[in-house]
DNA sequence: TATTGTTATACTCTATAACTATA
DNA sequence: TATAGTTATAGAGTATAACAATA
């Protein structure tokens, strides 16, 4: 067929943020979910555990929200971590339960944590630190 | 039970620049899948009109191995296209065949350009131009 | 031998709807 | 009425394996 090439530029994708967003973010997840598969943790478990680790009281339904899980996926992300022995539960009132670190799941998060260091300094540590900081806080701006 | 928190940073999330590139990514992905639905295409469909706009001989490998997409996951993509009219095939020997755009084709990925542009606009556009010049470029290079 | 295109299939992630128990 | 937690299920998106035809 036959068309006129200027309603689309000659590399459409060099001027696409999203699509390379979306390119080196799935290349990161990859990176991360085989740094952390050593533990038998997947990234959304990993990123629970740490959740929790921060301390005070925080329902699942809380960690959802702040994670961006519908309650419907925490139900068996949580039951899973509960049943290795990683969390417990404490009372709130009759329908909510805070979740804690038990012990080896406390030991295992702070190993996770020290291997998603080491994959993040693998990911973007060609960047200087200035550089790093400043993507950091502009990609976190731009969702949050 | 009782835990030093030393171990584990009070904000772990605030460091860690993989996750924001994740919830970015989604956020973008979705604001572009519903930017695209009026004109019946999936993100990876206008990608490949996208691609195959440009111009040249590309078989339907080439554009899978350039997006990123699986020989077999790209058969049924491309055959959902044929069978929409969107695009042809030329023959380029007896087991590859160039991937052309139909008229329809043409018009259809014109109007998903603009939205695509407009989507990115809605995304970014609060950033400057340098700014945002600067953080494709970086995101860019970090995968590519 | 390697590559193209295809089919079938499985797995993960995510989304929706419905239900209960409780606030 | 609204929320927490659960269950079941459906839909994407992606991955692997195998095959025929061709290079």
């Amino acid at each position: 067929m036959h068309y006129d090439a200027e309603s689309l530029p000659p590399d459409p994708f060099d001027e696409l943020l999203g699509y390379h967003l979306r390119r080196l973010s799935v290349l990161v997840m990859a990176d991360l979910a085989a740094a952390l598969a050593p533990f038998g943790l997947k990234p959304a478990e990993a990123s629970v555990l740490f959740m929790i680790g921060q301390g005070g009281v925080q329902t699942q339904s809380d960690i959802g929200r702040a994670l961006g899980i519908q309650r419907a996926n925490m139900a068996p992300l949580i039951a899973g971590l509960i049943k290795r022995g990683l969390l417990a539960r404490e009372r709130v009132d009759g329908r909510s339960q805070a979740l804690t670190l038990s012990a080896a799941g406390f030991e295992i998060s702070r190993k996770a944590w020290a291997a998603t260091k080491a994959h993040e300094d693998r990911m973007f540590g060609t960047l200087s630190d200035p550089e790093r900081e400043a993507l950091l806080a502009r990609v976190r701006g731009l969702w949050r």
